[in-house]
DNA sequence: TATATTATCTACATTATAGAAGAAATAGGA
DNA sequence: TCCTATTTCTTCTATAATGTAGATAATATA
C-alpha cells in the first residue's frame, strides 16, 4: 500500500468480491467471483495472500467458520470487508473517474 | 505485468496522463497532471520508471525533442502511447466496471 | 484408503516509490 | 566574456509493496 493508502490492482477485485457475495466470502468463492465475473483466471494462492495482506491492512475482517456436512466440508475462513476498506475503496475508483473524465469518445477508446 | 497484459494502478494513471496531454507529454507534465487531477502525489521518479516499462512493454514509444531557448530548457523525451497501451487500458477499465456493476447505491458506498 | 474442498505456507516476479546524481539550458554579476 | 548559480528535465540505483503460483497440509465424506 502507498503511504497514501492506495491500493493495488487485485486488492480492488478481491475487496469487490467481497461487497458482491455478502456473508458468503471465502477463498474459494471470491475466487470463482473474480474468475466468472471479468475472465480473469486468478490462482487461489494470489487470493489469500491478497486476503491476509488486507487483513494486516485493517480492510477486512476474518473469523473462521463451522465444518459442513459434507464431503470436503472443512472449515471456511470468512471475510468481510471494513470500512476503512470500503473507504479505499472508492477513493481508488474515484482516483480513476477523475483520470478517466472527459476522455470518452475519443478515437481509439470507447 | 500479469501474463494476461494487465495493468497495475499506476500503470493506468500514467497512461491515461498520456492521452490527457497529447503531444506535450513528458515526464514532468505527466507527474503534473497526476498530481493536479488526482491529488496523489507522486514522485518523478516512479514516474519516469513506469514510462519505462511501458515502453518496454510496447505500450508507449518516445522520442527525444529539441532543447528549448528558456532557462533549463534541457530537451525532453515526449511520450505518446500506443495501440496496445489504449487496448490494454480499456480492458482494466472494462475489468473494474465489470466488478463494481450493480454495487452502487450500496450502504456505505456511493 | 481415496477423494473432495479449503486453507496455509513459501518462493519468486512484477510494480510502485523515492532519492541521488547527472545533463543541458539560461540568468546574472564580476 | 566567463564563471557560477539556478532551473528544468532525465537517468540511475535501491528498496518496499503487490501480484502470482505451486506445494503442502488440514479435515470433511465416500
Amino acid at each position: 500500500m502507498g503511504k497514501d493508502g492506495s491500493l493495488g490492482e487485485f486488492e480492488q477485485l478481491v475487496l469487490l468480491a467481497l461487497l458482491r457475495l455478502g456473508t458468503n466470502a471465502y477463498g474459494v468463492t471470491v475466487r470463482r467471483e473474480i474468475t466468472e465475473r471479468t475472465g480473469r483466471d486468478t490462482a487461489i494462492g494470489a487470493v489469500y495472500t491478497t486476503l491476509d495482506r488486507l487483513e494486516k491492512k485493517g480492510f477486512v475482517s476474518s473469523c473462521l467458520g463451522e465444518p459442513t456436512a459434507e464431503r470436503g466440508g472443512r472449515a471456511k475462513r470468512y471475510y468481510k470487508i471494513k470500512a476503512p476498506g470500503e473507504r479505499a475503496l472508492q477513493r481508488s475508483r474515484e482516483t480513476m473517474n477523475k483520470m478517466w473524465d472527459g476522455l470518452l469518445p475519443s478515437p481509439g477508446l470507447g
